[in-house]
Parts: C-alpha cells; structure tokens; sequence
DNA sequence: CGGTTTTTCGTTATCGTTTACGAAAACCGC
DNA sequence: GCGGTTTTCGTAAACGATAACGAAAAACCG
C-alpha cells in the first residue's frame, strides 16, 4: 500500500503528489470527505515487485507472462480496482475506443432509436458514443466534425444535414472510418445503412393505392437523395397502376428540418386542398409533416381517411396514440442503428478494406386508421 | 512541408511512419486515395524552426510569446488545417473536455430534451458529450459508469435508476464531479438540477380540483424520491382543499420504466375503473402512463374529460396530436439540460467548491382537453 | 554603458500506457 | 552438460501534448 498517490480532493490541495492511504479522512473540515485514489499500473508493480509491462501484459492477456504472476496480478488489480487509463492508452495505440454519433437532432425518435441500436450493440465492445447534435444546420454540422476529429476517434457515424460532402470528407481524410446512416451522397464512396427509399415511397403509394385512392398526392422532403428517392418512388407506384402523376400533385414544403415539419406539414396542406379535384391520398415525406397536414385537414372539415387517407413515414411510437392513428412507413431506425454498429466493429476489427458497404434494408407499412378505407 | 507523416492510408500499410507529401496518390492501385496526415506541433514547429512548446504557446494564446512568432505559427496552423490531439493533451492536463451523461433512456423525450440542452450549451466550451443509456437496468448503470471511469472524464451527469447510490459514489470517489437530473438521493449529497416534484403533484392535482373534480385518484410511480414528492404534491393539494384522500384511490403501477409504461398505465386503469364511487379525475405520475390509461378508459367507454379528468407529466411535444390532447405538467427538460450545462461549466471552471448546489426549477402545467371540464 | 528587469523561447521532465527488443531463466534433446 | 529453443520478464523508447524551469535576447534605466 506504500507508493500510491492522492491526486484530487476537496480542500486538500496541497497534498497532490503525496503518498496517501486508501482512503483518507481530513478530520478539521466540515465532515470527511474520501479522496480519490489514482492506482496506475506502476502502483500494482510497484507493490507486488514487478515491472510496469509485466502487470500490463497480465491486464490484456498477453501470452508471454507465467499464470502464476498473471493470476497475482489480477488479484491485486482486482482489489484495489483498477481500471487502465484509456487517454493514455489511446494514446500510444491510435485507438480511442470511441465512436462518434453527428444527427440532425437528438430528440428525433428516428435518431434516437439509432443511437439506442448502437450504443446497446457497441456496448458489449466497450466501445462509447460521443454525440453531437447538428440541430439540421450544415455549418454547425461541420464545425462539429471539425472538433470531434481532434478527440481522434476510432470511427463516425454520421446522419448528414449537409447538401455537399464537405464534412465527410474530411473525416475521410482524417483516415477515420466512417459509416453513413439514413442518408447517402451519390459520388461519395463511403459505408452506409439505412433504407431503399425509393421502397419507402413505393409502399406508401401502393398501399393508398390498394385502399382505393384515385387522386394521390405527395408531400415531398427536401431536395436530397432521400427526398428524390421517396418521389421516384411515389412515382413508380402510380406509373405501375397506369395512373396519371399530375406535377401539381406534388408539392414540396422548403428544407423540412423536423423541429418546424408540422408548420410546414400544414402549409402544404393549404396547397393540397387548394387543388382541383382535390387529392382523395397523400403521402407525407415524414410523420411530423403528415401531423401537421392531419391537423390543418381536419380543421378544414375533412373526415380522415374517408376524404383523404393519409400515410407518412418515420413510424414514431406514438404514431397510434394520434387523434386519428398515423398509417407509416417504418424505417427501421433501431435495426439501422444495429447494422451501424456491426459494421463498425467489422471496419475496426479487420484491415481496413478498400471497398465500401451498403446496407440497404426493407422499409416497412404500418396501417392504421388514417388510411384504412376498406 | 518535409518532415510529416503518413499515418494511416488504404492500401499502403508499409508506408506508416515515413515522410509523405501532402495529398499522395498511389498510382497502381484501383484508383487514387487521398491519403491523411498527422500535423503535429513537432512538425509545425520543424516547419517554422522553432520549439515544439513555442508552437503550444501560440495556440493557446500565452502572453509569453512574441507577437509576430505568435501570427507567423498561427498562419501555419490554419493552413495545414492542425488541431491539437486532445487525447495527449487531456493526459497531461488531466482534463478531457468529455462530459459522461447517464441516462434511463435515451429515446424518452425528457431525457432526449435533456442532452440537447446540455450539448448545445457545452459545445460552446467546446466539451463533448459522452452518453449512455442504462435501458433503466440497474447492474447496467452501474457497469456503465465504472467503464465510463476510465475515460478520465471532466464531469458526470447522471439520471439514476438505481435505487441505492453505489454508481453515485464510485463516481464522487473518483473525485470527478457528478450533477445530478431529474432524480436526487436524500441523504446524498451533490449537486443536482430538476423540478420541484411536490410541486408537480400539487399543480396537476389543485388543476383538477379547479376544473371540478371531486374524486381525484393518482397512478403513482416507482417508489423513488420522485414518486414519492408526486404523491405528497397530490395530497397536499387534497388536504387543502379538505378533500378527502382515500388509500385506495393512490394506485401503483410497478416500476415504471418508460418503455412498458403503457401497458402499465391500463393495467393501473382497470383497478380505477373497478373503484367505488369511479373517480372523476386522475393524475397519472408521467404522460406515458397516461396514455395507457386514457386508451383503457376510452375502450371502457368513458368519456374524458366528461366522465374522468386526465392529466399527466412530462409534457411530450405530441401530447397536443393525441385522440384526445393530454394535460400534461411539464417538468422543463430543456432547461434541466442547460442548466445542468451552467452548473458543470461553473464546477470545472472554479477550484472544486465543497458546497453541492441544488437548482430546482419550477414545473408548468399544460392544460388540455383532456382536463378542461369548464 | 553596466546592471537589472522583462520578454521570449528552448530544454527537460512528465502524463500512463503500449510496443519493440533483448536478456535472463527455464526447458529441451542428445 | 552443452547448444538451442521457449518461456518469462525487464529496459528503453515511444505516443503528442503541457508544465516547470532556466537561459538568451531585448528592453529599460540611471
């Protein structure tokens, strides 16, 4: 118990860099406080007369070192409850252990779910996330890939705000791997899971189409990959069933950050109701939209899905706790989340290979009464 | 541009550790890969002539430095685009600019809420946000933190749902600083940010006693401080108005984890349904619970608010979009996150002050349908 | 202009760990 | 009992930064 140190304390200032007791009592101050103790490596080979690498290699389950000193060692670490310090590790393997989450928005339940699917999965690695929350606003986004490349960590998973690929490409740069989610960039080669997106907009649509919809309609997202896809998508369906895509029926409403989609779920209704004939189905680009579009209809008198059904996408869970229970296309977030995460420890554990991977999976149709007409 | 290092790059293993342009394309391989640099100070510093320590001064704008030297390496930073490794200069300083936050759950809005706050009042300090969801599991809290211990972490913010206080006090043993949210441990002592949870009971209930209720029954929640200040909040709010509180009409629910909160809020209302004389109000102990119940009781063909009064807590941001709009006390998790974000700021920032400060906001209750009766 | 102060910058040690290498000890076959 | 392997362990040098100290250069002052 001889050479270890006391490192902090409250109101024990001085006593930084002494040697001190496992525990450690002021008995003047207002009560006792316990100090904190550093145990480092060198503390356990100091006391069991061994050297610093020798209780290293017992710690990481080195083949070179004799059972008997391994199994002395790892008593005594247990006791005094060691834990390696992993910034001084990190530092000399390059390996941090962490890996970075950049989203839109935290609260989304979409990004939610992904960061629960990983960091349950990465967990059982010892992996940790570190997030950040671009809050839909490409600058920011940048500037926060920017700092949390300097913590130098082990991989990104980012969901993208950004129209370019400025951003990812300086984590690719960087030399750190990186897992795209949700939202790719044609052109950027890089690992990527989320959801065929053009299936998304296809099972909306057939779905409407299904419950006896002649006139659909489609609240689309912004100008992205994801936002294109869903059209494509929508389009499809209704070019499969030799129906009419009249332009007009589609309508966009701006830059959808989720925070103000209901506002703008709404607007686009205003415009959706305005047409003649007036759509009798709609599909929204996410659930928020579709609230807002459900709210501002039903104000308007109409009878859901009896005037018009109505499906969205994102399947919150509460989509069924809705006035009128939300019909959506499931994305599969925490499943995205998972596949994330396996992805990661296959990039971290093998060499790092040239080639990139999709992981493309199967959105899903929940119905329920906002598009049930049969 | 001499002296720097090729670090990692795909495909060119062998050429770790030797000198290396810029940008480097390898001509044979299956294309051109940008490979990434490692700047560091020693190399700024052999750029410039100069000390590796000068390079350091410059960047954290020490007064021992001559001006002109100072704008000479900041310009040579900037260009070459350098960030300083913060893993080696966290070993040094002992600071890692990483703050731990564990949370129940990370898709529950309150918590969700909670790490925005935080995260976007720290980034502006430039901390980063470390996060971990104990799923509610005990074990799991505590096996997290203990992991998260190693880290060497600036500052702890923690959610507890343990029920005793061993993950608190490794932490506080440590000698890192711990800020509790949402849930304090009388008899513990640190610094803790939340609601006045009496208060939340006593503004659900006085609303419905407002709104005419004359049988107020409450959903309790888990036998913690928190659900133990509802109940008290909900009797006060009785005796003062001579109300009488019948024991039965305090149900519990088990131990609400949010996700099966659900189906314990219809478990909880099928014994209210069976009470003698039918209560004509309730206050559930949070908004999930509520929905549970509001659905059992809308499916028993109760009216609400008519038939029975609804209010719960939390205040979820689609408690407006329900089938029928929940009244809801809103615990401020926003700014719980903030200034929890404040209290870390002011902690790391002065000499570690023995005193624990406690800020306890003032919750706000939200009426909706679901409660108004008048 | 000598001496003192101030400014500026470099040298050395350190943070806690791992990696590379080599030495000692133990084991082996003959 | 001797070369050669194998096991076990220690020494030294990193990793990339900062802290402490001291020396050189510049500025100041009477």
């Amino acid at each position: 118990m001889g050479g270890m140190r006391c490192r902090r304390a409250r109101g024990c200032g001085g006593a930084v860099g002494r040697p001190m007791p496992t525990k450690c009592f002021i008995p003047g101050g207002f009560g006792s406080y316990t100090l904190f103790m550093v145990v480092r490596l060198k503390d356990i080979a100091a006391e069991l007369g061994v050297s610093v690498v020798t209780v290293s290699r017992a710690l990481r389950n080195r083949p070179d070192i004799a059972e008997e000193t391994k199994a002395k060692i790892l008593e005594r670490v247990k006791r005094l409850n060691y834990r390696p310090n992993l910034t001084a590790r990190s530092l000399v393997t390059g390996r941090s252990s962490l890996i970075g989450l950049v989203v839109p928005d935290l609260i989304h339940p979409f990004f939610g779910e992904i960061a629960k699917g990983l960091s349950s999965m990465l967990r059982e690695k010892e992996y940790y996330l570190i997030v950040s929350s671009s809050e839909s606003d490409p600058q920011l986004e940048q500037d926060e890939v920017e700092h949390m490349l300097a913590h130098h960590l082990d991989c990104f998973v980012v969901a993208s705000c950004r129209k370019d690929t400025d951003s990812l490409r300086r984590i690719s740069e960087a030399g750190v791997p990186l897992v795209l989610v949700d939202r790719s960039f044609p052109g950027f080669r890089a690992n990527f899971v989320g959801v065929d997106d053009v299936k998304v907009g296809e099972l909306a649509t057939e779905h409407l189409i299904a419950e006896g919809c002649k006139r659909i309609a489609h609240i689309r997202g912004p100008a992205t990959s994801i936002g294109d896809a869903r059209v494509e998508g929508y389009r499809n369906a209704l070019a499969r069933h030799g129906m009419r895509v009249a332009s007009n029926y589609v309508v966009a409403c701006g830059e959808a950050s989720d925070s103000d989609g209901e506002t703008r779920g709404r607007r686009a209704m205003e415009e959706i109701l305005a047409l003649k004939p007036r759509p009798d189905g709609l599909f929204c680009f996410n659930d928020t939209i579709a609230l807002g579009a459900m709210e501002r209809a039903l104000e308007a008198g109409l009878r859901i899905p009896q005037n018009m059904a109505l499906v969205g996408c994102g399947n919150f869970h509460y989509s069924s706790k809705l006035r009128v229970p939300l019909s959506s296309v499931d994305q599969k977030s925490r499943e995205i989340g998972e596949r994330a995460a396996k992805m990661i420890m296959t990039l971290l554990e093998k060499p790092a290979s040239a080639r990139s991977r999709s992981v493309i999976l199967e959105p899903e149709l929940i119905a329920r009464e906002s598009s049930r007409r049969k």
